[in-house]
RNA sequence: GGCCCGUUCGUCUAUCGGCUAGGACAUCUCCCUUUCACGGAGGAAAGACGGGUUCGAUUCCCGUACGGGCUACCA
């Protein structure tokens, strides 16, 4: 079989982070290699000198490493493809340029910004907003075909900037089969002469992710549903330059739209609607201000991997819980849906839940202890914080709610909430609970040993079993939430647990 | 405006011409739980519209409507 080498390709730029869509373009082209036993190969572009930040590079693979999404080859880990950056690629794209300009494929354009947007102000009217720079228009504007041979290199010689543009063929119709959307065609006449190469010399997308394919053998490409309509630019660069033989077979990814309402999903969104769109958080370098990521919200990254691979795609059957490995097993292209999906925080946590429960608490620990410190409250015995995952684990839907589920193991609750039985606190209760603390000195530690001696006292004294439980929950936690009350007291200690029914026992003396 | 893509419960989706339209999230009811959850059982909830093709269309074709994307020296 051929090489396969699956490439996705990432433009930094300081205002957004990693988002959801480029993580899910990213893992689709990864599991698409995989499955196929190819190369995965991650670019990130330089593509605009002002807008590059340093530390960026470094984010994306990182939030991909977190997924579990890690590159056969990319810019840092580096791969025989060298060099990377586009900024280091210039030399090649003006060589690709130059000889679509000897072969009458594209053109010299002297026109100014200014001049651009006085021609769009000037052609825009109801029925075409938008004024294409293209064979009709052309002939107008101030370039290698319109001017005369003196003209030009009399521009040339004042070194006038120039951008390069493709000279679309006037009526012809592309055609070509994606991966996921079949057999589409365009005609060339509504699509306008798109700059290949900007003033600077940099070369835009439209050449340098045809130049960089065909350079670096890519064999798939798989990009979001927004390329499409410049596709048959880069389909005809193709064919002038390389040949249709060797391009990559394509796929254009559906959108992630907002949960409310239409649109694509933007990072805005997330932070109207309350929550995160990036995999990890992102600090603007120029505002300062920081963006959680999933991975700072308490995701596991099994469980946010899995959220967006059902995002636009699925077996076939029922199931929607799949590891990175049965992701890769089950996984074919033609099921990748063809419509855009919109983003349901809601169930986003629910996959969360489902990956708390089911991986061991040892793969997530260490995160919860951080979270601990975090909230300023170390956890000295890494044991003991494991017991309580476990015994909290069913109702944590976030690593963050370990915290709220299982702090009061590690910190004595400071609110005790007596409010809730001090109306029905009696002197037989008072009672019940001494002789309990009395003989709790004697009794084998374990839960179940507790509940019996619990159980006999409440008998013996003959007080409702019912009227204790609330009463000693909140003595030991502070109220009322929390696993078991016999675990949470076997897990706390004895000298913990007295201490707390002592504590709470004064305070209702006082009241 | 033009071009392109899309359209099944509120949301994510199954169905590759036979459907009493299935599952999950959310929601509601009940059960379990001497707390809060988890869990279990059940309910309500969908094929944009109009034409074809066919014995039979959610499924195939064509229109219409609606939604989205693109229409930069951004990607």
């Amino acid at each position: 079989m051929e090489n396969i080498n699956v490439r996705v390709r990432f433009a930094p730029s300081p205002t957004g982070g990693l988002h959801l869509g480029g993580v899910r373009t990213a893992l689709f082209n990864y599991l698409f290699a995989k499955k196929n036993n190819g190369k995965f190969i991650v670019r990130i572009e330089d593509t605009d000198q002002t807008r590059f930040v340093a530390g960026a590079e470094a984010y994306l693979l990182n939030c991909l490493e977190w997924c579990g999404i890690v590159p056969d080859e990319s810019t840092i880990h580096s791969g025989n493809h060298g060099p990377y950056r586009q900024s280091e690629r210039k030399e090649l794209y003006q060589k690709y340029a130059q000889q679509l300009i000897d072969e009458g494929k594209a053109y010299l354009a002297f026109d100014t910004p200014e001049e651009l947007s006085e021609m769009r102000e000037k052609f825009k009217s109801a029925e075409n907003p938008s004024p294409q720079y293209n064979a009709a228009l052309r002939m107008q504007m101030r370039n290698s075909l319109s001017l005369s041979d003196a003209d030009i290199k009399q521009l040339l010689a004042d070194k006038t900037p120039y951008v390069v543009r493709i000279k679309m063929p006037e009526n012809e119709t592309v055609v070509f089969t994606d991966m996921i959307r079949g057999k589409l065609s365009f005609s060339t006449a509504l699509c306008d002469d798109k700059v290949l190469l900007k003033a600077d010399g940099m070369p835009t997308y439209h050449l340098a992710v045809v130049a960089d394919d065909y350079l670096m053998e890519i064999s798939h490409a798989f990009r979001g549903e927004e390329w499409l309509p410049s596709a048959p630019v880069h389909i005809l660069l193709w064919k002038y330059l390389f040949g249709l033989d060797k391009m990559p077979q394509w796929a254009h990814l559906p959108l992630i739209l907002k949960p409310d309402g239409n649109g694509k999903l933007s990072k805005r969104d997330g932070e109207r609607l309350g929550f995160p769109v990036f995999a990890m958080n992102w600090t603007d370098p120029a505002t300062q201000h920081t963006m959680d990521g999933f991975k700072e919200r308490g995701f596991l990254p099994q469980a946010f991997v899995n959220m967006l691979a059902m995002l636009g795609w699925n077996d076939g059957t029922d199931r929607e819980i799949f590891s990175m490995d049965e992701l890769i097993e089950a996984f074919s292209i033609e099921r990748i849906h063809k419509s855009g999906a919109k983003f349901d925080y809601e169930k986003a946590k629910w996959f969360n839940h489902q990956w708390i429960l089911r991986l061991p608490t040892d793969a997530y620990l260490t995160e919860v202890d951080e979270i601990f410190n975090k909230k300023g409250m170390p956890v000295r015995d890494i044991e003991k914080l494991k017991h309580a995952c476990q015994l909290v684990k069913d109702r944590c839907t976030s690593l963050h709610d370990f915290y709220d589920q299982a702090f009061f193991f590690f910190k004595t609750p400071t609110n005790i909430d007596t409010a809730s039985i001090k109306e029905k606190w009696t002197e037989h209760k008072r009672i019940f609970f001494e002789t309990f603390l009395d003989k709790l000195t004697t009794v084998e530690w374990s839960a179940t040993a507790m509940e019996a001696l619990f159980k006999t006292i409440a008998a013996d004294q003959n007080i409702k079993v019912g009227e204790l439980m609330l009463p000693l929950r909140i003595m030991l936690v502070g109220s009322k939430f929390g696993p078991g009350v016999f675990a949470i007291a076997e897990l706390l200690g004895k000298e913990e647990t007295t201490k707390r029914i002592q504590t709470t026992l004064q305070l209702l003396e006082v009241i």
